[in-house]
DNA sequence: ACATTTATTAAACAATTGTTTAAAACAGAG
DNA sequence: CTCTGTTTTAAACAATTGTTTAATAAATGT
């Protein structure tokens, strides 16, 4: 607990702001959280959009950690999007909520994503796209857009937790089932997208 | 422009719930979409609260209106598959932010999801389950829980669209540029997804 | 034509919002 | 202790929120 002021207020923010959104909170909401007055916010961080900004960043490269990461590793290109994968379901089990996050404040207000710019040129330098492109041209990989690579990818990872109140009420299934739904649901997402992107490869799946 | 007042509050209320969620709009937004008074759209009903409870009932028709009827129909479960995915396709595509809102509405307020339940439960009167788990039986399908089925069909007709402005920033591409991507996106969806539920037919994609 | 119900409006209501101000509590240095 | 700068607080600010009220306009029936 030997946290500064500020670093509480940034952690009050950042629990808040990602379970209820920048609209759907209120400075006063975040300053309870951390235990004090309102106007210490706007006294450390000057406005709540200025507070929110810094979140948003750190969220971003946590949530483009994996990414940047595994396409920056020397691994074969199997190997990476497997490990992505995984690497993906275990970040989204401990933070469900971010993919929502993320994309309802891009849209909000796409001006916040200029801080992400250098964080993906990290992605576009690992040469992972030409590695791509390479197997599609010797038909190793199965020829698409890349864009749509990266569609297939982080439909089957982050759909399925986003989804969670949906897929709650039109199954009827608890938070836990589902939950526990998700679990063995990775092995599939990484057997259906890795099939679908090598189909020479036979993996003979269960 | 024969419509109601009634009508045109309802239609102001649709456009701009969905553009925006319940809460980053205010009465008054709705009230000058429709180009009236704000005290109309109480006088009509009752609170912006009861008014969105419509709204959001009948988006939910609408969102679950292929599911049911597709599931619904007497054809083979691969000619549903394909067929539920291409109407889901034809649908995001001029609905795009229909996901995003229904999910959000149901995080906001689970409350909301009571309406839906006896559409959900034309699904499974449809038999659709049943038809499935024999299939699985037999080994011509692959085993797997059926919510999972659902989330992996789901999964690759729906994030596409709702992570249109996540794509847009990491990919660089216009919305333009992304749209049509998502139109070839279909069939990749539809092969990769029944190339995986029925391992067994020899599609030979490409 | 008049009376009565319905539809629409402008204005006001209290509550909450983000932000600022001015004063108090606290800290460390001399 | 005293001075000085930093941290924290309560209070106030104007703006906006959902909702209501009371008055006006339009429509309807007789």
């Amino acid at each position: 607990m030997n946290q500064t002021t500020e670093d509480k207020i940034k952690e009050a923010a950042l629990r808040v702001f990602i379970q209820k959104g920048y609209d759907r909170c209120s400075s006063r909401e975040i300053a309870r959280e951390a235990g004090m007055n309102v106007a210490l916010v706007n006294y450390y961080f000057r406005s709540k959009s200025k507070l929110f900004a810094i979140i948003f960043e750190s969220v971003m490269q946590d949530f483009l950690k994996s990414l940047v990461q595994v396409f920056g590793s020397a691994l074969p290109i199997r190997e990476k999007i497997k490990i992505l994968i995984e690497r993906e379901f275990e970040f989204l089990s401990q933070h469900p909520d971010i993919p929502n996050f993320v994309i309802n404040e891009l849209s909000r207000n796409p001006e916040v994503s200029k801080d992400i710019l250098p964080t993906l040129e990290k992605i576009y330098e690992s040469g992972v796209f030409e590695e791509a492109k390479k197997l599609q041209a010797t038909g190793e990989m199965r020829k698409m857009d890349l864009v749509q690579v990266t569609i297939l990818i982080l439909s089957n990872c982050q759909y399925p937790f986003m989804a969670a109140p949906l897929m709650k009420v039109v199954h009827g299934v608890s938070s836990e089932t589902y939950l526990h739904l998700l679990q063995s649901h990775r092995e599939h997402a990484v057997n259906m997208v890795l099939g679908y992107l090598f189909p020479n490869d036979n993996s003979i799946p269960s």
